[in-house]
RNA sequence: GCGGGCGUCGCCAAGUGGUUAAGGCAGCGGCUUGUGGCGCCGCUAUUCGGGGGUUCGAAUCCCCUCGCUCGCCCCA
């Protein structure tokens, strides 16, 4: 018999990490909770087309990486490969922004069919937010505030944080054209890549690692020298807040940014820690996006990070999350008192107690084992004997460098005060 | 989709052509049929990701395949 695997790119989370991830979402959620920002959740199996209008049909997320199937009703679905378009379709279609502009967060797997590597899955998770309505650069510099103050708060040193315009859609027409001019006067020194996107997607030459085309790249017109007045006079005021809140930050003229939707403010957060996939956290202002999917004309802005990322960050630091701690550890052993456990787990339980119960009915000395690396604070001991007389034996777990602890016998009526005084004079 | 590295027990591993595949941790059982971190003893891979081939003989060599991993591409 063959054993059975999980597919490729897909990652089990087992109950060690979600402890973290926990730990995360729970800072996460204070945080979008103190500025007003509120939860939405969305299907993760959207109508392909959603993406392929919304992305860009020329993108590579949309062009090769996208889970698609036709459902048994024929319908075109597709696994969402990341978050903005559903939020952006679930706004229109109930309309909520006939309430007024909304600040919105949301968290959830997204699937992209690539090759894994370090940071790379094809189940992956995106926590992120969207500004839905906000036309003001204070709404820019708030987002990515938000996005700061978390990921500072989880502790992460040595991020990055850069910013670029992308002007509006005629600047990018222009700019595009004159790109195009300047680098087919240069093409032979282009690598092959840059060479054959050339026409396709231009823009994105700009990102080419290929240190030869880096080097052509350093003299060649920049998309933040042509933007439009209202454009340039967006990043200074976003620039400013950001100065003022005290967020570090630099320009980076060449950062491009991999869906159509983006316009104007444009930002990634990045760590050297993380190898080759370095971005922790991306977003941009997407004005045309919600029109293009069809609501009416509304300016927004959003992000999202990476929760595998952050992991990869986070578990080299090892945040102050500790193990889920145990009260109480219950040994026992013969059929009466098994069943006496099992009523007194239940009764613990019931006062907030936590407390785990040997189901295993092996040899005292065993489960005493197990209670022992358990962590658990006090140790119920039961047998027979003490089932039949309506006792219980209480110990306290061992701590380093005892050598006995105190046991005492209780009757049962009086166990739950007893162990309610003990926990009061214990911690 | 294209490259590089890797794949021996639940985990960490030794072994690089020759009779029964080290060891450690964890697990289970015992010493102690009912009282704990230690110790001692025992058990736990007919099999080396899978399939085929070379050979008298393969975990060790060759081919294919699957998976993991790192990088390219791209993105969070």
């Amino acid at each position: 018999m063959d054993k059975l695997q999980g597919l490729r790119g897909m990652v089990d989370l087992l109950p060690e990490q979600v402890l973290l991830w926990q730990w995360i979402e729970n800072k996460a959620r204070q945080h979008f909770h103190r500025a007003s920002i509120q939860e939405i959740r969305t299907p993760i199996i959207e109508p392909t087309e959603l993406f392929s209008r919304g992305i860009g049909e020329a993108t590579d997320v949309v062009g090769k990486e996208m889970y698609t199937f036709c459902d048994r009703g024929e319908r075109n679905c597709t696994l969402r490969p990341e978050g903005t378009a559903s939020i952006v379709r679930a706004t229109i279609e109930h309309n909520l922004l006939s309430k007024g502009p909304q600040r919105l967060w949301y968290s959830g797997p997204m699937f992209r069919y690539e090759r894994p590597q370090a940071g790379r899955q094809r189940q992956f998770h995106q926590l992120g937010l969207e500004y839905l309505g906000f036309k003001d650069p204070r709404s820019d510099a708030e987002t990515i505030t938000v996005a700061w103050d978390l990921l500072i708060d989880l502790g992460l040193k040595n991020l990055n944080l850069e910013i670029n315009s992308l002007g509006n859609l005629n600047d990018r027409i222009v700019y595009r054209n004159h790109l195009v001019k300047w680098l087919e006067e240069r093409k032979d020194y282009l690598d092959q890549t840059s060479q054959a996107r050339l026409y396709t997607n231009p823009l994105r030459i700009l990102d080419s690692k290929d240190p030869k085309t880096q080097e052509i790249l350093k003299e060649t017109p920049v998309l933040i020298d042509l933007i439009c007045p209202e454009s340039r006079e967006r990043l200074e005021r976003v620039k400013a807040e950001l100065s003022n809140a005290g967020v570090p930050f630099t320009v980076n003229p060449k950062l491009v940014r991999g869906l159509d939707y983006y316009c104007h403010t444009a930002f990634e957060i990045t760590s050297h820690q993380l190898g080759a996939q370095s971005t922790i956290c991306g977003g941009g202002r997407y004005d045309g996006l919600i029109e293009e999917l069809g609501g009416k004309p509304t300016p927004a802005i959003g992000w999202a990070l990476g929760m595998e990322r952050l992991m990869l960050l986070l578990s080299n630091s090892q945040p102050n999350c500790e193990l889920s701690q145990k009260d109480i550890f219950i040994v026992s052993r013969g059929e009466k008192a098994e069943s006496l456990a099992m009523a007194i787990s239940r009764k613990l339980r019931k006062a907030n107690f936590i407390v785990e119960n040997d189901l295993s009915g092996s040899a005292f000395a065993k489960q005493l084992k197990r209670a022992d690396r358990s962590n658990a604070h006090w140790i119920i001991l039961i047998g027979d004997d003490e089932a039949t007389k309506g006792e219980v034996i209480i110990k306290t777990n061992k701590r380093e460098g005892e050598a006995q602890t105190d046991k005492q016998n209780i009757k049962i009526d009086n166990l739950l005060n007893r162990l309610k005084i003990l926990s009061n004079t214990n911690h």
